[in-house]
DNA sequence: GTCTATACTGAGATAGAC
DNA sequence: GTCTATCTCAGTATAGAC
């Protein structure tokens, strides 16, 4: 039911946008009642991040299962490139995706929301390593801004792996850094 | 009006939480109806984030203003350091603040959505200046990252300024970007 | 599954400033 | 008279309580 809620709402969104289209509308198209749509869905956001939950699981399961004696940045990075596989799999769900979200104020927030969540929850994988807590912080900030940076220029440039712009990304903040304080 | 209305929601968020706060209290408190309400504020999170553009556009106007030939993290490290004065007389304010929205996952949520729009203009600022655009991200997530870290531990110890916590963020950054990639 | 509170929108009327 | 701010009224949709 999950999904064919899910299914409904995105074929709606995408045919008359976020904001014309009401959970009730979902709840129909999907053959329940619209009290069965908030039964799966805390709200009418969420149901266009579905999934962001075990993604953001991958990532701590992969951080927490990295070899000990590694800095906060080497264990991110680890993780980062243990992605690469699921990532190219979703790729061609997601370009649609972000479509509709990038063109819906409300779903845009939400995503930042998510993104924040997703930052939260590597500072928490690190500090479970031990890592101090602000340095933590610092760690997680920084690698979701190579992380997207690698991953923009992978969808950009798909001809080398992620872990190729993954490299480049770590060179360009080397660089960054390194110019005077 | 603007600021009335402001202040009859920040004494309700504060005493019976945003959430137990309706629109049509604020407004009565104000001494006006609710319907006025949204002529000022578009919805009822954006009260607890007004003034949050001025302060966007100091940030903008200080990229803006420096001199030709730095590279990013020099132009923004400078911003940041001219923040220092209108952080810390903001401080008394922002502290009680940060509580409520802390205790409130709606307010959390359009804060992460703020920052997301600070990171932006950041990154827009930077090309402006004409920095290419994936380092101009790359150059404003991360230095984000470390106007976090160090504001965070300038709130902790107040003792020496901003800029050495700017200071002391740069270090740690340099060390974590020169671990093996 | 039903009912209700409340956030938010739209159109038009009123009143005061200039 | 024009402009702008506020109010009035009517309504829809989300979300939560029961």
């Amino acid at each position: 039911m999950r999904g064919r809620l899910q299914a409904a709402a995105w074929a709606l969104y995408a045919e008359r946008g976020y904001d014309r289209t009401t959970t009730a509308e979902i709840a129909a198209r999907a053959g329940v009642t619209e009290r069965t749509f908030f039964r799966y869905f805390p709200d009418k956001r969420e149901v266009a991040f579905d999934g962001s939950a075990e993604f953001m699981a991958s990532f701590t399961d992969a951080i927490a299962a990295a070899p000990a004696g590694l800095g906060p940045m080497e264990v991110l990075l680890r993780a980062f490139r243990s992605m690469e596989p699921m990532l190219a799999d979703n790729r061609a769900v997601n370009e649609p995706r972000q479509a509709v979200i990038g063109a819906t104020p409300a779903l845009r927030e939400r995503q930042s929301a998510k993104a924040a969540a997703m930052t939260a929850a590597l500072t928490q994988a690190l500090r479970d390593r031990g890592v101090e807590a602000k340095l933590a912080a610092l760690s997680a900030q920084t690698g979701m801004a190579l992380w997207d940076h690698a991953v923009r220029a992978w969808y950009e440039d798909p001809s080398v792996g992620l872990g190729v712009h993954l490299d480049r990304a770590v060179q360009a903040l080397r660089q960054l850094s390194a110019g005077d304080a």
